[in-house]
DNA sequence: ATTTATTTGCAACAATGATGCAATTAACTA
DNA sequence: TAGTTAATTGCATCATTGTTGCAAATAAAT
């Protein structure tokens, strides 16, 4: 079911079916978890480190996948929910954990980033809410 | 006066008066923002790489600096407030504004960190407000 | 002025980000 | 099903950033 998901993931983003998008769209749904470029090299191993990179940018321009701002060095990427789209932009209203012993990212989607009063002069487009601890794993 | 608060500064860390550390501190007094290594070079000039890498991790170390999350790929600092202190960490409860324009970070001072319900099995150690949008000074 | 532990600056290397280009291939068409 | 074409890949290449070892330089104490 995964193999049909992926499929109509790839043709609903008008993205063609490659072998390595297919891979790296079935990681993503696996791991449920924001993941780094070099988390997704370690898993899958054969794959060619340029074509990740352009596959990891155009995912997040077809609105597949965003930036988890989760406060490490680390640039990674998480599976949008539906309300993404390339249009209207990411959506991306839950905070992410990120724990410092595994230095694995979570979506928290019950956790809703919080409306901040505006400060005078800015103009707030997006807000992240990062969590840093410790994960139920490693605890 | 900048000169007095970077000798005391630096003395209060134990740390001793050197060129790069009283330029890179006096920049952060007078910015008033997170910078990056990069914005540091390009103001300074002259600058070593490595010295100021070093120098930064050693302000960090020592309490004196801490890292901005502002979901840019870019690790920047900001200057601590008194509460920092080697031994029982940092502390750094406001949000951070990232503007998409200039790309400059700056602390809202103003704005804390909201406190979330733990989900279970996760301890957090650390939450971080991140604000991304446009300037006053962009806008 | 001398001593000593700290700090600097260079060399060197790894990892990551980014782009041009020729070869390959997915999806469409006849 | 074979052929066409635009998208995609993989290689070469380069820039930037992060990191460490080490010898020379230097701040602070004596």
């Amino acid at each position: 079911m995964t193999q049909k998901k992926v499929e109509h993931l790839l043709k609903a983003h008008q993205l063609r079916r490659t072998e390595t998008r297919v891979e790296v769209l079935e990681l993503f749904l696996e791991k449920d978890m924001a993941l780094a470029q070099k988390d997704i090299e370690d898993e899958l191993g054969t794959i060619d480190r340029i074509t990740l990179y352009r596959t990891l940018r155009t995912f997040e321009d077809k609105g597949l996948i965003h930036r988890a701002i989760d406060g490490s060095e680390k640039l990674r990427f998480a599976l949008c929910s539906h309300e993404c789209n390339p249009v209207e932009g990411h959506f991306d209203e839950h905070a992410h954990f990120h724990c410092k012993v595994c230095e694995k990212t979570y979506c928290l989607e019950q956790i809703h980033t919080p409306s901040v009063r505006v400060p005078k002069g800015y103009q707030i487009e997006s807000s992240h809410l990062v969590l840093k601890g410790i994960c139920e794993h490693c605890s």
